[in-house]
DNA sequence: GTCTATACACCGATAGAC
DNA sequence: GTCTATCGGTGTATAGAC
């Protein structure tokens, strides 16, 4: 997603643009395709003609429903977000939320997309402040689950912290993921055989 | 760095253009840039348009020295490997390998760089084979490591292997920097502390 | 709501003079 | 080894007809 490093007339006045509803299936087909390129093709790649083409829709549209760019990733990223809070929630009322929740976390199928926001929002200040919101909610409720399933074990598990499993699973869900896409697997199996045996640990089967 | 899609002429014979010397100062200005540009802008913003003129070269010069700009990224990421290498095995000869090693790998100021490397990886085949062999390469030697120390405790960590260290200290500085650089600290502490409490159990210091 | 037409900057890459 | 000139394609974004 190429940005305008120069531009000769200064700025327009702040845009009285056009933008359509949201409740357009041409917005939720842009929004699609935005997704499907930011996974399939990366961010660099991202751009409103390639998105209009995956849409099967005109490059222009794109600019009726968002105003730029930077605004239609950023929709993406709070529709996802969105899905992913309600699919959270979920996770955290089942019979067994840890391993509901590992189950989640590590056969993710948009880590990949993740990644792209994440690194998308290291230039994109709207979008950083958006990441940080999620991030920091989920891992509340996250670290909410830890806590309860750690008093259940006393002092014999003293040394770990809710917000340090919590953050833990995380870094090896999302290494892992990232490695097994570039074909690395070393280490892998004895890092899911570490997490297996702690989660059967801290949260056994009912008696 | 946009990757052109289309190509009118099919593909030019195998490429008879001049090459520019190794020991150039030039080249190495040209290398240094890039990575300058991949660490600041990310590789969206990559190209021989703005490498050189960070370089302050001309843009056509970075056609001298490198056939294309996948070839540019590829030998930069190389020259970047051989530092690490000759870095790393100062470490591992160290007097308390494990500290000198965690303090390198937390402490990283290449992370940012190694990300972008990593992305562009996912999409570039010749560079994807460089940062496999790399890391596997890396992961062999810090194994090493973890198999002395993890010796002389004997089966008080039955449960914990030398791979499994190795990942999980490499998934923990990779998440917490990626997370720091967003503005997102939670839980982070908390797993600093469960490895210096770790790295000074498994290396004392001499007695 | 969707279309055509268009502006202007930037991209990878090459040819050939000096 | 470095320069100027250039090709054709892609980028964001806007104006205005239908």
């Amino acid at each position: 997603m190429a940005t305008v490093r120069l531009r000769k007339n200064p700025a327009p006045p702040p845009a009285p643009r056009r933008i359509g509803r949201e409740d357009n299936a041409a917005r939720e087909a842009i929004l699609d395709a935005t997704e499907k390129v930011l996974r399939d093709e990366g961010h660099a790649a991202l751009s409103s003609r390639r998105v209009a083409e995956v849409a099967g829709l005109k490059q222009q549209l794109v600019y009726y429903y968002f105003r730029t760019m930077d605004d239609l990733v950023l929709a993406a990223f709070k529709r996802r977000t969105a899905m992913s809070m309600a699919r959270f929630e979920l996770v955290l009322s089942s019979e067994r939320p840890l391993h509901s929740l590992c189950d989640m976390i590590f056969n993710s199928t948009h880590a990949r997309l993740t990644m792209e926001y994440m690194s998308l929002a290291l230039r994109k200040e709207a979008l950083r402040a958006e990441v940080v919101r999620f991030t920091e909610e989920n891992r509340r409720m996250q670290d909410a689950v830890m806590t309860r399933l750690l008093e259940r074990h006393g002092d014999r598990l003293d040394m770990l912290t809710p917000p340090m499993l919590t953050v833990m699973i995380s870094a090896a869900a999302r290494l892992l993921y990232m490695e097994h896409e570039l074909g690395i697997d070393a280490g892998h199996a004895d890092v899911r055989a570490l997490f297996d045996w702690a989660i059967d640990r801290l949260e056994p089967a009912a008696a």
